[in-house]
DNA sequence: CCCTGATTCGC
DNA sequence: GCGAATCAGG
């Protein structure tokens, strides 16, 4: 792959956009992180503050000038990810959110969609107090992911319900081998032991 | 461990 | 000019 003109537009397009290196490698393809941020530097725009190519300007530190409110708000992304095959978690087919039919049971209970290991309802368990306000703090923090925007490295925990607007997935870095994130993992898989001995 | 950008240097 | 390897952080 060579650097077409319409390929470094893009390439300018998104780092101006903020993305990282290896999303703007992903989305051209054929080329690695390094070769976008190589790329990058060649053209003499790795500075990301609006467009203005310095290439020497040392600045010791003193702007009081914002550069400007760039809203990059997750609300409003309109999920430009290419679709890789992630052997992950993918649930095909996200329920409806509303039943049109109202000739079924009102009294029915909603399907859930996730085709992935659903944790425990975190809520009647008798888990760890402190997990659980960790939990419920990582959750104003969430990143509120789609299902689309999950990976292997984002937690999967499903917050709110699947039925309504109200769903998201929690989407914050889970470090490790885990499916959730380290808040999360702490009340999925709860040692067993939770207050059987807290006795003494 | 995962990630980020920055730099170097042989091609 | 290009980008893999490496470096330097988070």
């Amino acid at each position: 792959m060579s650097w077409t003109d319409e390929r470094v537009e893009l390439l300018k397009k998104m780092w101006t956009e903020g993305q990282s290196a290896s999303q703007i490698a992903k989305e051209l393809g054929g080329v690695t992180r390094n070769a976008v941020i190589g790329k990058v530097h060649r053209l003499g725009l790795s500075n990301r503050t609006g467009g203005a190519a310095e290439p020497a300007k040392p600045e010791p530190k003193a702007k009081p000038e914002k550069v400007e409110a760039k809203a990059e708000k997750p609300a409003a992304q309109p999920a430009a990810e290419a679709p890789e095959p992630k052997p992950a978690a993918k649930p095909a087919s996200p329920a409806p959110a509303q039943a049109a039919t109202p000739a079924v049971s009102p009294a029915r209970k909603a399907i859930i969609p996730a085709g992935q290991p659903l944790p425990p309802q975190p809520s009647a368990n008798e888990i760890d107090p402190a997990a659980l306000a960790k939990v419920g703090e990582v959750e104003k923090h969430a990143k509120k992911l789609g299902l689309m925007e999950l990976t292997e490295r984002t937690c999967k925990w499903p917050i709110g319900d699947p039925a309504t607007e109200e769903f998201w997935f929690c989407g914050l870095p889970s470090q490790s081998g885990k499916p959730y994130c380290e808040a999360h993992v702490g009340v999925a898989f709860q040692p067993m032991s939770s207050r059987r001995d807290r006795r003494r």
